[in-house]
DNA sequence: GCCGTTTTCGGCCCGACTGTTTTCAGTCG
């Protein structure tokens, strides 16, 4: 039982009790314990099973009772009770766009529908539009949000699964009988969402590793296991492979399943101009006329190749291996390169941790500063801050920022852009503000031209210091708004509005493939996580990745510049920056 | 089910949107 499977019980039992019609609030008391449990700092775990959660905020005496016995049972006897009075395949039904807990038990009483096999019969049989409340256009809906769930079906989110990998690594490193090991697949490119996962190892003994691969604790079911390579599916329903390679073959079978496939076969068809045949096994000469060149490493290859090394991130066939071989490939920025950042939640709106948390846990990732942006009055649901409790917190962020030592606080918020693309505050509150960020959160259904002009007029305004999560897109989940990608990054140009990177995992909004362009027209990336914890904060790590996929820079990331001199760029008027 | 400088009961975030209705229920954020 770890931290996730508890969050995930107590997720479960709330859509469970949501179905039974359960008072709204103990359901969200559940829901509460979930998210708590996933942000609280500690080993919650161990802390459950020693009865020492008391005093944790969201975890009253019935939560901290039941986390106790699943930490020391593994199992939890109420949960088991409320199961058995509906299939485990209902959980599904609530991944679909617009089904809710009312829905769901309409059509289970009238119809026994408890599968998406079962509700998707009885939508093509007509007989869901019949059922008083639903009509033609929520049967025809309902069946547009299954085929969307099965255009996503098993894809996972890269910000999510960082620590599952790096736990699979370091268990693999620790073999005795393995001497290199690396995570490839769309994962090393931080592609930013993901099908399955590519582990590789060099060793002498594959058949070993693979037999001990397929006990590690993450896996839950073993698909094939021989001497070269073993599949399995882990506790999260992810298809891993491993492969097993001697040790000289490393270096072509981490780039080969490194992919993508389209980098891979531009980079084939380029050894054989040369007069190479380039696989997983190695680079052999065409004829015999030409040596075999020394590989020890992936960059290797790239040079026996006559191309610069191709950051893994980079490897989509978009341009890289033209200016590889010009030797123009950009020196992408890195985490390491990053003192700070924007846009960040506290629990003056819908943050998990308090101001104070969240400066302490910056300054625990070594940053020098952390941008502060809770939501603005329009966004209501969120605990959104009106004018009165907004200049409120920023005379508390001045006064906590001299107790510091040196460490800055940039106090803004996240202002509404409203429909018309006016914005929630007037400019002389704004005006007090360090900066803005400027985000859309409703009225997503509006047409491309109509979201374009008015996202475009929100960032004419002088006070908008960046434009937050362009595309308001959920993955895997729910489209973006549409919008003229173009038009926005032309329009943020030209007012000298940066554009954020929100690295919520799933988010990565601005999407990758529009970066370098709006980097080649001068706009600059501020890489934000849009923390909702302290926990979230470190989603600055993927971040770094995906703004490394969109070609960027150190140079083009403003938060990767000192404290001072953000404070010289935000005083500084707008459109001289 | 949680919480409390109105503290052991009575609140608990609420407005927009959609599709179903003829004034509202369900879902979403």
């Amino acid at each position: 039982m770890n931290r996730e499977e508890m969050a995930d019980v107590l997720e479960k039992i709330a859509l469970l009790l949501e179905l039974k019609g359960e008072n709204p609030f103990k359901v969200r008391a559940y829901r509460q314990g979930a998210e708590t449990v996933l942000a609280m700092e500690g080993d919650v775990v161990e802390l459950a099973k020693n009865d020492e959660l008391k005093g944790i905020k969201g975890i009253g005496d019935a939560l901290r009772d039941k986390l106790g016995e699943l930490a020391k049972m593994g199992s939890l006897g109420f949960y088991e009770n409320l199961k058995k009075e509906f299939p485990e395949t209902v959980f599904a039904l609530f991944e679909i766009q617009g089904l809710g807990p009312k829905k769901i038990k309409a059509m289970y009483d009238a119809l026994g529908v408890d599968s998406l096999e079962k509700l998707k019969a009885a939508c093509e049989e007509g007989k869901v539009a019949g059922l008083p409340g639903f009509g033609a256009k929520t049967q025809a809906k309902i069946l547009e949000g299954m085929a969307a769930n099965e255009k996503f079906a098993d894809r996972y989110l890269y910000g999510s699964i960082g620590n599952l990998v790096e736990g699979i690594l370091e268990t693999l490193r620790l073999h005795p009988e393995v001497s290199r090991v690396a995570v490839a697949g769309s994962y090393r490119r931080a592609k930013e969402t993901l099908g399955d996962l590519d582990f590789l190892v060099a060793t002498k003994e594959g058949a070993l590793v693979c037999e001990d691969f397929t006990t590690l604790p993450q896996v839950d079911a073993v698909i094939a296991c021989g001497d070269t390579k073993a599949s399995v599916r882990l506790k999260n329903g992810m298809h891993c492979d491993l492969r097993a390679v001697k040790n000289s073959e490393f270096p072509f079978a981490l780039q080969y399943f490194t992919g993508s496939k389209e980098h891979n076969v531009a980079l084939r068809s380029l050894a054989l101009k040369k007069g190479w045949s380039l696989n997983e096994y190695g680079l052999n000469p065409v004829d015999d006329s030409t040596e075999r060149p020394e590989v020890f490493e992936e960059k290797d290859i790239y040079r026996a190749l006559g191309l610069q090394y191709i950051e893994p991130e980079l490897r989509e066939n978009r341009g890289e291996i033209e200016a590889a071989a010009e030797n123009k490939l950009p020196r992408l920025v890195e985490l390491m390169h990053l003192r700070g950042t924007f846009h960040n939640h506290t629990t003056e709106s819908d943050g998990h941790d308090t101001l104070e948390g969240m400066v302490e846990e910056a300054m625990e990732l070594g940053l020098q500063y952390l941008g502060i942006s809770d939501h603005s009055k329009s966004t209501a649901f969120a605990g959104g801050l009106d004018e009165e409790r907004l200049l409120k917190q920023v005379a508390t962020i001045r006064e906590l920022e001299k107790t510091l030592g040196g460490f800055r606080i940039f106090a803004g918020n996240e202002v509404d852009i409203l429909m018309d693309g006016s914005l929630d505050f007037a400019d002389e509150i704004m005006a007090q503000l360090d900066f803005v960020v400027a985000s859309v959160h409703n009225f997503g259904s509006l047409d491309e031209a109509a979201m374009t002009a008015r996202i475009c007029r929100a960032m004419e305004n002088e006070h908008v210091t960046m434009l937050g999560h362009l595309t308001g897109r959920l993955l895997l989940k729910r489209e973006g708004y549409v919008v003229d990608h173009a038009r926005i990054i032309d329009c943020a140009a030209a007012t000298r509005t940066v554009i954020e990177l929100n690295c919520s995992p799933m988010r990565f909004d601005m999407d990758w493939r529009w970066w370098k362009r709006a980097r080649d027209k001068g706009v600059l990336c501020s890489i934000n996580p849009d923390a909702h914890s302290r926990a979230r904060l470190h989603h600055i790590k993927p971040g770094v990745a995906v703004a490394r996929k969109g070609w960027l820079r150190r140079e083009d990331v403003l938060n990767t510049r000192s404290a001072a001199e953000i404070e010289t760029f935000l005083k500084t008027p707008k459109w001289e920056r």
